[in-house]
RNA sequence: GGGCGGAUAGUUCAGCUGGUCAGAACGCCUGCUUUACACGCAGGAGGCCACAGGUUCGAAUCCUGUUCCGCCCA
């Protein structure tokens, strides 16, 4: 079979990879009497390029996969991409050169749909080069029509239920993107900042000092908080304070939320500073002053610091404090601050009419759904319940932004109701359309606003499973619910695992998928020495996320595959179990993947050899050793296929290799080389017990890797093991598939004491600086008298892998005590 | 401050339900050009399994506490 000495990953992998096309390997069968498995595969985020991060989890899916596909099921594995919202905009922003502001929204968004194809194009080549088998018919992006209209279908069925709300809330709002985030999109980061100490003039007491970051928030002071068992300011509660500079009078008020210890212990209630400043201005009845625009300047109310942005604000609000004599003193500090996770600004609170999804009223719901999944690793289920447990806000869903699903709705000026459009007009753009009736249904108005906003891109990435499976459309496929597989990454247990969960809990009344993998990251040691540890003398350095502006090509697919091809990368990637990190310091961490398709190509080099003439007759009775090794690899395949079905892959990959490398090749192959290449002397009979086991043991072998490496498995399959009765791909074959068999105690017996005993005889040359070929005259074997009765069934073998002439038995006790005496 | 995860050979990690579990890969050292493979084969050095208690006939493995690291949340 083969002809080339190495193996040479690039022409092969590509005339597979048309191969499997043409012959439609991975097709999903709607109608099939298989099993189905399906898979919510995730949809990237189309923002610019892939990176060896994506490779890893990617490929994770992949592994199991094949594994269900060759274990007999019908599986269903689709790519998304999710292409719609901020990174979307901002990639096309930079791709073309444009700003989102100098063009119509229907302009901006044809240019965001094409650059997006664009990218979607060499994504797709990327993860057919890995041979991910997805069925590639089965694709879809999160803004292609079917998605938005099932995006929009879910947002109007949930505002018939009345599980939408539109209000006037307080939200969290990022200066620098112009839209409302949601709590997922926070992110905590530490900024210098300086503590100020306030003088609260009060009316005839002394004088009240406060504690303060944030000055220019003082024109939005409404209250001052003190806490009720604080003796220093009980005297206060009740009382008028005047807030400096601005001169208004606010009510000292108390409340056990106040943190004696922080700064003085009185704190300002500004609308809004933080969440607390909500609670307090929603449980206390508060006014509402709000003194920051939507882009982060001050308005009307901060009188002659209006139209100042919020830090020049801070600082002329500050000397004006000075000069009234009203700081007291101040401190340098660093906090942490809540940050937009994209642009890492930090959050403003605004009141604005937003639209809500309701979920505090089933929080426990929630949570109790987490039962029914199986989650990988289990502790991952904790991140989701502790993150529904804390939740302290509905889910707000709209975004002031340009590309992403219009939320579909009109408003009526005059009489404030919603008009919704109908289901068969679906996906609409309310800015570009009229409603249904031209008016309003309720009040016959004719002055109609569409509604500006888009979804949350959430709201529609939470409908992965309803857009695989087509909800409420003609050609709906429910069979296809709840989904068998969700894989992704720990960092969106808060936004996709959970999203996905209330969609279905409230769409389907169900879960979305019976199991959850959570892959970990791809890290590589800081260079930061600011990241650096010093651990008993040593220096450590902090692993941190890959990212390929910082990393280069380290972190670039593109380069690996061209130096080692993906089958290589591949196999790296199965090196780490699901919901654990992998180090990536240096191409060589990968060699080993290389070093595992070489030695397979040279083993079946081997196999080839000497099975090419082979008729593949299964002979009457099997030699000792023959046996042997196929016991250990049906052990081999059972121990494989339980780690698989835990989804681990990485155990599944070490059972498969250590076998492989160990078992197979350093020993099995050697002890029948002398019976293959001398059927004069050692009988024809036993020569043909090798050819047969060595082909069903290699067979099995090979499909085994299949998963994990999918090129070199199809060509040695092609070359070596496909007839007319069998698949015409090695990835639709039965996976470890192995002839049924009963070993007998003997044979266990003679086979390990056969390894064992090997094993002394290698380290004997070696020790004695010989090579392995050198013969032995003489041994003297001593072993229990079981075990020697059993062993001298395998006697020719040994003597020949050792190439040792004669052999003495001694018979010692107890059992296993076994040794070899040579000379 | 709370929750979760981790601390095992020079490095990256496996060892889950207690008794051949002290391992693998890479790196290092020695020998071997053995008819599939030097991208190999055979050996070797290297770890009080973070620390301190406890449970037990027996603990890297279970419990408690401590220290350090990471993640998530407040």
């Amino acid at each position: 079979m083969h002809t080339k000495k190495n193996y040479e990953p690039f022409e092969i992998e590509k005339k597979w990879r048309l191969y499997w096309k043409e012959k439609e390997i991975f097709k999903y069968e709607p109608i099939s009497d298989k099993p189905l498995y399906s898979v919510d595969t995730p949809p990237p985020t189309v923002s610019g390029t892939l990176h060896m991060g994506h490779i890893f989890s990617y490929t994770h899916t992949d592994f199991q996969v094949r594994f269900f596909r060759m274990n007999g099921y019908n599986i269903y594995y689709p790519m998304g991409y999710d292409d719609n919202g901020l990174p979307s905009e901002i990639l096309t922003e930079k791709h073309l050169k444009i700003r989102a502001e100098n063009l119509t929204r229907t302009e901006f968004v044809e240019k965001c749909t094409k650059t997006c194809a664009e990218f979607e194009g060499i994504y797709e080549d990327l993860w057919k080069t890995m041979a991910l088998s997805v069925d590639w018919n089965e694709t879809y992006t999160t803004n292609d029509e079917k998605t938005r209209r099932i995006s929009q279908r879910s947002f109007l069925e949930l505002l018939k239920s009345g599980r939408v709300y539109f209000g006037e809330e307080p939200v969290m709002w990022c200066r620098k993107c112009g839209t409302s985030i949601s709590q997922a999109e926070i992110e905590e980061k530490n900024f210098d900042s300086r503590f100020n100490d306030l003088i609260f003039k009060v009316d005839g007491m002394e004088d009240l000092v406060i504690s303060t970051t944030r000055p220019e928030l003082l024109p939005s002071c409404v209250a001052v908080f003190v806490h009720p068992e604080d003796q220093r300011y009980l005297k206060f509660i009740g009382k008028n304070a005047e807030v400096p500079v601005f001169g208004h009078k606010v009510e000292i008020l108390s409340d056990s939320a106040v943190d004696r210890e922080k700064g003085t212990g009185a704190v300002m209630c500004c609308t809004f500073g933080d969440r607390q400043d909500i609670e307090w201005w929603k449980g206390k009845n508060l006014p509402l002053r709000i003194s920051i625009d939507e882009k982060g300047r001050m308005n009307k109310l901060a009188g002659k610091f209006k139209e100042l942005d919020i830090l020049e604000a801070r600082k002329g609000i500050l000397e004006e404090i000075e000069k009234d004599g009203l700081l007291k003193g101040f401190l340098n500090i660093t906090h942490t601050v809540n940050t937009h996770e994209r642009c890492s600004t930090p959050v403003e609170f605004l009141s604005k009419k937003q639209w809500f999804l309701k979920v505090m009223d089933i929080k426990e719901d929630l949570i109790k759904r987490a039962d029914e999944i199986n989650w990988y690793p289990k502790f991952m289920k904790n991140r989701y319940i502790d993150w529904v447990k804390n939740l302290s806000w509905d889910w707000c869903l709209s975004r002031q932004r340009f590309f992403g699903v219009p939320i579909p709705v009109w408003h009526c000026r005059d009489c404030g109701a919603y008009i919704l459009p109908e289901d068969s007009d679906l996906p609409v753009d309310p800015t570009n359309s009229a409603p249904p009736q031209g008016k309003c249904p309720q009040c016959s108005g004719a002055r109609i606003e569409p509604e500006k906003d888009v979804l949350d891109t959430w709201a529609t990435s939470s409908m992965t499973p309803q857009i695989n499976s087509r909800w409420k459309e003609k050609d709906e496929r429910k069979k296809l619910l709840p989904m068998d597989l969700r894989p992704q990454a720990h960092d969106i247990i808060r936004t996709w695992t959970f999203y996905t969960i209330v969609k279905s809990h409230l769409h389907e009344d169900s879960i979305p998928w019976k199991n959850v993998v959570i892959s970990g990251f791809v890290t590589i040691p800081s260079k930061d020495s600011q990241n650096a540890n010093v651990k008993g003398g040593k220096k450590t350095f902090k692993a941190e996320k890959l990212s390929k502006s910082k990393h280069g090509d380290i972190a670039s697919p593109e380069k690996l595959l061209q130096k080692y091809g993906a089958d290589v990368i591949r196999f790296w990637a199965a090196g780490a179990s699901p919901g654990t990190d992998l180090q990536l310091k240096n191409a060589e961490e990968i060699e080993y993947g290389k070093k595992i398709t070489t030695k397979i190509w040279n083993a079946f080099k081997f196999v080839s050899l000497h099975i090419g003439s082979f008729d593949g007759k299964m002979p009457d009775s099997l030699e000792t050793m023959d046996k042997f090794i196929l016991f250990k690899l049906s052990k081999t395949i059972e121990k494989a296929t339980e780690s698989f079905k835990g989804y681990d892959f990485r155990a599944a990959r070490n059972f498969i290799v250590d076998y492989f490398w160990k078992d197979f090749c350093d020993n099995y192959l050697e002890i029948v080389k002398d019976r293959l290449y001398n059927p004069n002397v050692r009988g024809e009979e036993k020569s043909m017990s090798a050819k047969w086991t060595m082909k069903e043991t290699a067979k099995a072998i090979l499909s085994s890797f299949a998963p994990f490496l999918p090129y070199i498995t199809e060509e040695i399959y092609s070359m070596l093991f496909k007839d007319e009765d069998s698949p015409e791909s090695i990835h639709n074959m039965n996976w470890g598939e192995l002839k049924e068999f009963i070993f007998d105690e003997e044979e266990l017996i003679a086979g390990e004491l056969f390894f064992k005993l090997l094993s002394r005889v290698r380290e004997y040359r070696g020790l004695k600086g010989l090579s392995q070929k050198e013969e032995i005259q003489r041994a003297k074997i001593f072993a229990a008298e079981k075990e020697m009765a059993c062993f001298k069934r395998v006697e020719d073998d040994f003597k020949a892998t050792c190439r040792l002439k004669v052999i003495e038995y001694r018979e010692t006790e107890p059992r296993g005590q076994s040794s070899i005496e040579i000379g």
